[in-house]
Order: structure tokens, then sequence, then C-alpha cells
DNA sequence: AATGAATGAGGGTTCATTCAT
DNA sequence: TATGAATGAACCCTCATTCAT
């Protein structure tokens, strides 16, 4: 355990003298912030955030229960700002992935598979989205009119320029067509965090796609 | 010590049993046992489950705070209980209606319809459900392989069915599709939930149904 | 350790079924309430205000640390009712007492010895009331305010009185004399709390009320 | 780890010797020893002592966290060297305006004069001394044994040479006289600390006087 | 069955102190 | 000398649960 320790530490202080630790002191480009957030993620997967302790999170990052509040305000902050960071990420990943194509219906397709990319490769991070995130009011009050919105506008303003373009149609409402696509992939992580089955996450995004775009519907 | 518990949990139980909920669902009149759980949808909607006090729902509910304890085994149960309770009456409900008509189309609007239509004349159910039940993957994995499993299954037989007659495509997974309307019905639960403005959850039914049948995509 | 409180709790139980515990669930009639307070004074006196623990002072008292919150506030209050308290009784049980003579000389007397007497005979209280209330300025801006004022201008109305009958000097201001005799007493207190020697505070009053009628000058 | 501290000490010691703090004794010009000391007066004043962090007096101070621990052994000692160096320094003030009257009545105005001026010019310094200082038995009782003591003792000389030379009356304890000034004196102070009121603490001077030398009584 | 006073384990957070630079 | 990031011990208070009545 103390080697483990030491050899986290050893690691955090060269991150630490690299990035010149003076100009951001509590910065995220500092090794132990990203360490205590990715130690957070680990832990409240495990053992969900109310029964996580704080020293639990700082163990795993392998710092002391002090250094946690250098670098966040409390333990509420702490998930907080891994929604945000990966939010954040995702969102202008997301963006940039979107303007490399024309085709609404291809965007999407697009959207769909980073969303279900990103959590397929870190399972903790889906649990800590899927799970943890969900269960306050507080929080979700607070995300659902930040970053979601943000996101759900995403997806709309594609839909919505499918509609200008032909490719979708008029007659429906476009924020709610968002949402369900949203929701349905939401579902899919959801379900996929929780079953105990291992199977993949990626390949579900086409079928989803399909029954979006063409509905379940036969066609005599 | 243990022993005492088994006899408390068997006589909650008994009560339980005895009392048959369904058919008083939301009153007291039906004795403490569904007092407490009418007061713990209130309260944990108000101020969610984890910074509830078993005090504040006992309060509520007009009781003692020991009085808790002989109907319920401990915090953790009542909100157990809250959902085993809703998802009981619902299935039942849910397959009863489901009876009625022959059409897997129609049935699955009914479904749909029966599920906005639980929640909206209900917000702090909703609230409980689609947040406060949430937030621990304790409670998700336990509740999503029995009860939502079965909701699920529900679903998606009527889908197969459908599929049988030829009223949905072949070349779908139905129970992908099963988790997609799911899915996209419980995300405009949890958005109506959080959102401010107060508007009619029930109008959305047709919409959903809708784009699950006939997807987005412009027919030329 | 276990028989202590075993005896404490049972006395502590005796007291409340005599004194019909609903009645005052949390007052100071409470065996409780009491014990916590005399606990609160012995330990503040040994330790410190700062340095004893909340835990301490239940444990002193025979109770559990959460028992403690049940008849007080935070560990501030405990420190606050200790003052309230005592300046409460010895504030009416002083007003009785000068209700008896009619000499003003002789009221000042008595002040000072009752308030001597008060501490001499409990030297914990005296430690606290000395040392422990002083190291805040919160406390004593507060303290000073009410009940210190009351007993100053106890005191105070006192002299006047003694001025009106001729028997104290026209030439003094009231407020002020009142304000030294407390200092003088108070000084006195202080000294006999801190000093190593256990002398006899009460054969002090007959000098500090002398000096303060007479003064220290030779008179030709 | 104690050789480091026996260092820090001895240097601490030094530097205090070389500065000669009594030249300039509010001012951070000679060192950052004293500009601690000042910064602590002030933060103390404001915060009190325990409530008040060491960062807080650091940052007053101009100086990184750490270099409080090149002047001061801890948090403690910098209280406790408040105290010790305005002792010296108003013992050392006191008798040498004490040789220059030869009369122990005007010694003893000067004495008290001093006292109330010393404070009236420095109200934080005031906080610290009648409020900061007196909330620790263990400061408490180590103060009054050393500095207090001698302060007690230059009154009680002064009142005792009076007694020798017919100016105070001989049949009162020198002792407990001594301290009934400083008792009255002392209240004066807490009183003006204490005190909304922005009165001037000089002008009462004449008064403590007045009645310590002849006492409240009227002279038919 | 019902009560509610009592319990006591548990944890987020602070901050005096250290030490590598 | 000086720095300030890091440390980790310490503690107040909450609240789920119990149990004597």
């Amino acid at each position: 355990m103390a080697s483990t320790r030491k050899a986290v530490q050893a690691k955090a202080v060269q991150t630490k003298t690299v990035q010149s630790r003076a100009v951001q002191p509590k910065e995220k480009s500092n090794g132990k912030y990203a360490a205590i957030l990715r130690a957070a993620i680990k832990v409240f997967a495990r053992s969900g955030y109310f029964n996580s302790k704080v020293a639990d999170v700082a163990h795993e990052a392998g710092v002391a229960d002090g250094t946690v509040y250098l670098y966040f305000k409390n333990k509420d902050d702490i998930l907080v700002s891994i929604f945000n960071n990966e939010m954040e990420e995702a969102l202008s990943q997301g963006r940039a992935a979107l303007a490399q194509v024309a085709d609404p219906a291809e965007k999407l397709k697009r959207v769909v598979l980073a969303h279900l990319e990103r959590f397929s490769s870190d399972r903790d991070l889906a649990v800590v989205f899927q799970v943890e995130l969900r269960g306050s009011t507080k929080f979700m009050e607070q995300f659902s009119a930040t970053r979601v919105s943000d996101y759900l506008e995403l997806i709309r303003s594609v839909i919505e320029d499918g509609q200008k373009r032909g490719v979708f149609r008029q007659n429906v409402n476009s924020t709610i067509a968002a949402k369900i696509l949203f929701g349905a992939v939401d579902e899919m992580v959801t379900n996929w965090v929780l079953s105990r089955k291992r199977y993949s996450l990626l390949s579900i995004a086409d079928i989803v796609v399909d029954i979006f775009f063409n509905g379940v519907r036969a066609h005599s």
C-alpha cells in the first residue's frame, strides 16, 4: 500500500513539476486535481456517492484528506466538477465531430456513437453519470438547466436543420424528438451499466438510430 | 435483537397483505402503513431521500418516530416499498388495460399514456421515481433486475406480438426497441419533473408514439 | 466506569419519573438538563471550554453524546446556559437579600458577601465565570449587555439610594462607583481562582467594603 | 524534530534581542517579528484568538504561513509574546514614570493614568488583554503568576510606602488594596472595550482614584 | 400497537504545523 | 530566510434506530 502511494505521489510530483505549478495552483492542470477527480469517479462508482467518504477518495488519489479541500470546495463540489468537466469535454468534442459531416442523419449517428463510446470506454464514469448524478433533485435541476440543456439543444438543432433540408419530417416537434433520442440513448447506457452481462454498448448505436429514423412500424 | 427484527418484518408483511392497498392507493384511510408511505413520497419529493429524516416522515404521517419501524424495517425499506407498491399496481393496471384492446400499436399507445398519466397526476411520486430512486446503484440494480424488467418485458412482448402480426418491422430487436420506448417516455417524465414550466405531460404521449412508430425520417 | 454510569442513569430515571416528564420535556427541571449543566461546569473548569469536548461533558454527565443536543442547541449554548442560569439565580437571590435590610451600606456589604459566597462554595463555577466565560468577545459582549448590566445596575441603584439618603457622597458618579465595586470584587474572585493558595474568599468581603466606603487615604 | 524546534526558538530569541523592540513598539519597520505581533493583535482583536487562524495572522502581516513559525514556536506563543512584550514595556515605562514623583498618591494616579492611556490609544491591544488573554486557565495561571504579580506588587509597594509615610491608612491590607485598585481599573477597561459607546477612557482615571482614596461614604 | 427520549456510530471539514524547495 | 502546498489529527453534530413505558 505504501509503495502504491509513493508511486502515485511520484507521478503527481512529476506532473506538477512539468506544469509550472505556481501559475495555476488549484487548477485542473495540476496533477492532484485530476488525480482526485479520477479517484472520485472510481470510488463513487464503486460505493455510491453518499456511501463514499471523502477519506476514501483521498486515499484512492494518494493524497491526504485535507488535500482534497485544496482543490474542491466540498464533497458536492467533487461530484459537480466531474459532471462539468466531462460535459464540457463531451460538448466540445461533439461539436468538433459534427463539423466534419454535413448530413443531419449522419450527424445524429455520430452524436449517438460518441455518447456511447465515451461511456463504453469508462464504465466508472458511466456509473457516476447514470446513477450517482441522478439521485438528488438539487443536482438534477442544476444540471438539467445547464449542460444537459446544451446537449439537448445540440441534438435539436441538428434535427431542425434536417427538417429544413427535407431529411426529417416537418411535422415533428424537434424539441421532443431530441429528448426522445436522448432518452433512448440514455436508457441504453443505464441498462448497460446496471446489467450483469457485459455486452457491447457501441453495437447498439445503429439500432437506436435506425428506429429513431424509421420507426418500428412495418410499411406495407 | 435479530429475532426482534424478524418479528417486526413478519408483522409488517402481514399488515401489508391484510390491507390490500390496491383498493385505496393514496389514502391514509387504510391505516398507518399507507399513511407513512404517502408521507414518505411527499417528504422525499420535497427534500430528497438522503436529506429527509425518518422523523420528518413520521411527523408528516402524524405518527411517532418509532411507529415507522413497526411498519418498515428501516429507512431504505420505505423507499423500496414505495417502488414496489407503485410498480405492482402499475403493472397490474397496465396488464388489465392491455387486455381490452387487440391492436399492438394501440396497446403501446395505452402503455405510454398510462405511464404518463400515473405520474402526471402525482408529481411527488414522479419526483421520487425519476430522481430519488435513481441515486443508488444498490437500488437501481435491485429494481432494474426485477420490476423494471417486468415492465420492459411487457412492452417487448407487445412489440414482438406486433412483429408477428406484421404491424411492426421484423428487422428490429424487440428488446432494444422496448428500451428505446421506455427511455423516451422516462425522459419525458424526468424533463417534466425538473422543468419549471408546468406543461401537460399527457399531451406528449401522441408525439412520442408517433416518432416511435414512424421515425423522424421524411418519406419521399 | 460502567457501574458509575448505571448509577447516574438510575438516579436520572428516578428524577424523571417523579417530575412528570411529559410536561417539560426539555426543561431545567429535568434531571438530565441539570446533570449536563453540572457536568459542563466541572469539565470546563478542569480543561477549559475550548479544550473540552462535548463528549467529555456527556460522559461526565453519564449520558450519550447525542443526549446533550436534546437539551442544548450546541456547545456554545451550554456555556451560555451556565451563565444565564447562575446569573438569574444570583440576581433573584440578591434582590431578595437586599429587601431584608434598609441601610445602603449594609446592602452593598451583603451584595459583596453574596457574590463571594456563591463562588467560594463552588470553585468550578468560579473558574468558569472568571476564566472560561471571558475568552470570547462574542460571549463577553452578549453577557455584558444583559445580565451583567442588570447586576451593575443593581449595585448602582443602591449607591444612588445611599446618596439620596446622605449615606454616600453626592459627588461621585454612581455608575462608575458601581463598576469599581464590581471590578474590585471580581478581581478578588479571579485572584482566588488562579491562586495556588486556598485562602478564604469570604474573609475578604469586609476589607473590600471598608476600602470602598472609606478609601485608603489616612485622615489627619 | 525536537532539535529543530530548539533551534527555531533560539533564533527567535536572538532576533528579539537584537531588534530592541521597545524603540518602535508598533511599527513593522523593525522586522517580521514585530509585524507578526502587530498583525496578531489586530486579528485576535477582530476575530478572537480561537477563531483566528495562523494563516490570517500571516496574511495580515504580509508573510507566508510558514514564516510565522520561524519567529514563534506555535500559535500560543504568539499570544504569550503579545502579553510578555507589552507587560515588559508597561512595567519598565511605569517604573520610570514613578521615579519622577515622590508622593505615593500621585504615583498611584500616574499608574492608573498610564494603564488607561496605554489601552486607550490601542483598542485592539485592549481587546486582546481584556478578553482574549482571559479565556484560558492555562494562560491566566501563567500570567497571573508572573507579570501580573509584578504589576500588583508595584502598586502594593507604592501603597505600603504611602502607609509608611502616613499618606495612606495603616489598617488596610496593602495586597488587597492593590488588587482592588487593579480590579477597578481593569473593569474600567473591560467596560470600555465591550461598550458600544466610545467614551473617553482617560477621563475616568480621576474618578477611580478619588474613590480609591476617599471612598464613597459621606462625611458628616 | 404506539410513543419519543435516548443512544452512539459516523464523517465532513478545519487548521495548526511541517518540510521540500 | 522564506515559501505555501501538503498533511492528518481532531471534533461537533446529525440522525437512524432502539426500547422502556
